[in-house]
DNA sequence: CTGTATCCTAGATGATACTG
DNA sequence: CAGTATCATCTAGGATACAG
């Protein structure tokens, strides 16, 4: 559960289940989440492994995050969450 | 995400797969739980229908709690959450 | 046994402004 | 565009004592 048992960080990387995504692209659909967080968030799944982080050596700065392949191994459990939000969303 | 996405939610419901249990067993499966938070985290699941709690009218107090059905449905999830979180214990 | 009520602290989070 | 820094706020969580 630590490390992936925050409010954002499931989110985070099933936005990245069907490829990776451009830093502002990534944050732009995590509603809600602040800059702040998302810096954060994505630096934690980086150091756990769970995603990478590439930066292109452009102007302006591009960077680029992905599943790693251990973050990959969760995707069963990422979809089965989505459904089930979804399924019992009535509350 | 808001249902479930708690520390201690997840873990609630985990021991609750195998049966109902009563307060105080249940409280000790949880590792590290105060009682403040574990009081907290049923009523909460409670309320969201996750659980049922039930309350016998002895003397000395006896309470259950048991997953619902809607609570049970998650049960293909919280196994895989623990299976995954055995297979990458070494972070 | 089960649950509540306080008090208290650390960490989580947001808003804003700023840097390279 | 991507990320950092700072300030302020809120809440999660623990410890303890108490109640039915």
């Amino acid at each position: 559960m630590n490390l992936i048992g925050t409010k954002w960080k499931p989110l985070v990387l099933f936005h990245l289940l069907d490829g990776g995504l451009r830093s502002g692209v990534l944050q732009k659909k995590i509603l809600g989440i602040s800059n702040k967080m998302f810096t954060q968030t994505v630096r934690e799944l980086e150091k756990d492994r769970l995603i990478i982080r590439t930066v292109f050596p452009v102007v302006p700065p591009k960077v680029e995050y992905k599943l790693s392949q251990r973050g990959a191994s969760l995707e069963p459990i990422l979809r089965s969450l989505d459904k089930w939000g979804l399924d019992n969303y009535d509350n």
